[in-house]
DNA sequence: GGTCTTGTTGATCGAATGATCACCAGCCCC
DNA sequence: GGGGCTGGTGATCATTCGATCAACAAGACC
């Protein structure tokens, strides 16, 4: 009758799995202050265990950011943002919506802002690494599509990206309500921001 | 020699207000989660004397909400939107220019952002209140403008606003460098979002 | 200058938190 | 099927947290 309890014993590697799934989850509904009891009842573990897997509260922390911060960016990204045999309208389209099929999650937006407040060096590491490894060659196709014609800042880039993140923004960290499908919404930000390359 | 504090009687208002203005940098640098010890530190008091002046925590942060998100829309942003004396450029640029002024502050983006992660509900019914008394008239004064040449989406704008915004969030919450002078940038976006009316 | 009001403090309580440790029990192996 | 390795637990510790309260003292008033 009563919900019983079965004690599993699990492989090391796979419970230390389900624990940084859990925390994921928790973490990013509460922030890095909830506390570690709660955080092992929905793990389905107890609180000592934790301790087991990670020396303490700030390695845990660690490993979350890991989890949810490695190989996020696709390193086929970059290629196709510089295949000139397709239009950069289409190559710019099709990059914001791989991107944002990956980061807008409730997971992913609400764990990099946590972390931006707590001032993690994480965070602006990766920022970092996007605008080199991605916002920086993006002007560089504008630039060369361009020819002259206009010579767009980062700033300028800074503004695209933004409007578009803070779709995720909206919907993941302020509950609003968000078009679901954001192709639409990407298509127009992109149309607007290569509109001076228009003739 | 030693740092001698002198226990100085304030007038009840004078001293609560202290403490909220104590608060806001405090709440705004660490989160709702630190210590009221602390605080009191900061504000120059005892942790117990925050509590002759608020019931509990949960009050002192309604205090805070109250300072850091009372009057700060002003109310002829709305009439200096409408003003078709005006071309419409000009409208936008100036409306973002006071805007910017107004809330891109170290304390309210990020109470503001804190305040979203832990599901406020006052952080939602502010945008709404956004939305629904500058955003709105906003595409508006688009609609009147075009005539029928575009009829913008509430997306439209929101991506607009969503990219001005993303260079507080990337200043005082990702502490990435942002410009100076965000005029420029605001002029570069509204040119973008106005550029469908351009003949 | 004495007295009374009340803003302010130091001490302290109970609850919650991160972390530890002796001990238990599931599962593999012979 | 019975040891034994080790994943897992319950109890507990030290600390920190929000909150309370009796007692103190600064300043106004006569």
């Amino acid at each position: 009758m009563e919900g019983s309890i079965i004690r599993r014993r699990l492989d090391p590697a796979a419970r230390r799995e389900e624990i940084i799934h859990a925390a994921v989850a928790y973490f990013a509904e509460v922030g890095f202050g909830g506390p570690t009891r709660e955080l092992a009842q929905r793990a389905g573990v107890t609180q000592a265990l934790l301790y087991k897997y990670f020396a303490n509260k700030a390695e845990l922390r660690e490993a979350v950011f890991e989890r949810v911060y490695l190989g996020r960016i696709a390193p086929h990204w970059l290629a196709g943002l510089r295949d000139r045999s397709l239009p950069l309208h289409q190559r710019l389209c099709r990059f914001y919506g791989e991107y944002t099929q990956a980061i807008f999650t409730y997971e992913w937006m609400r764990i990099f802002m946590w972390a931006g407040l707590d001032g993690d060096a994480l965070n602006r590491r990766y920022l970092e690494h996007l605008n080199g490894l991605l916002l920086t060659p993006m002007r560089g196709e504008v630039l060369a599509e361009a020819a002259g014609r206009w010579v767009p800042e980062m700033e300028d880039v800074w503004n695209l990206h933004g409007g578009i993140i803070y779709l995720g923004i909206r919907r993941f960290i302020y509950h609003l309500p968000v078009p679901e499908d954001v192709t639409p919404v990407i298509e127009a930000a992109v149309g607007r921001f290569l509109a001076p390359l228009r003739p």
